[in-house]
DNA sequence: GCCAACGTTGGC
DNA sequence: GCCAACGTTGGC
């Protein structure tokens, strides 16, 4: 089994939209290695909910990938917000998917991306090194650092 | 295959 | 709202 952690802003879709629709698919990533990362996704894979965007940035929740990649329905319409230049779209799909992804649990109270900072065993995750990766692996060992951590505190 | 232009992400 | 970091585009 693999670990991930997710990114999401909460304007857009909260922990608390997944706890509500309890599966939810993880649509819109429109990154090739975010991407790659989905497609790695095998079901079971357990994932923390990232709240980005807002303050305080925050592991929020628990989450479990229900379903695995398949392609994203939206990917095929113009798209809205495009990277690069100006310009047309290139031709040829590039194959964007989305999981589905189920609600395990919402942590009463989240880790601050402030507090992951201070622990040094955590020092080299994606997320601190790579800020702007929305869907990233995590390590088994950063796992249970964060497990830990979040458990503790209910 | 380099790299300038430029758009997005996301913390602050 | 600002802006640093970084990804993509496309001309060359």
């Amino acid at each position: 089994m693999a670990y991930w952690l997710m990114k999401s802003e909460p304007d857009v879709f909260s922990i608390d939209d997944l706890h509500r629709e309890n599966v939810a698919g993880w649509d819109g990533v429109r990154n090739y290695q975010a991407r790659n990362n989905l497609r790695a996704m095998r079901q079971g894979d357990r994932a923390f909910f990232y709240h980005s965007s807002t303050n305080p940035p925050a592991i929020v929740g628990l989450m479990e990938v229900a379903r695995e990649a398949y392609p994203d329905p939206t990917s095929k319409e113009p798209a809205l917000h495009t990277s690069g230049g100006p310009g047309r779209r290139t031709s040829g799909d590039p194959g964007w998917v989305q999981v589905d992804v189920k609600f395990v649990k919402a942590f009463h109270a989240p880790l601050l991306l402030d507090d992951i900072k201070r622990i040094p065993a955590l020092s080299r995750m994606v997320l601190l090194r790579n800020s702007r990766l929305s869907v990233q692996p995590v390590s088994p060992a950063e796992w249970k650092v964060l497990i830990d951590r979040l458990e503790k505190r209910g």
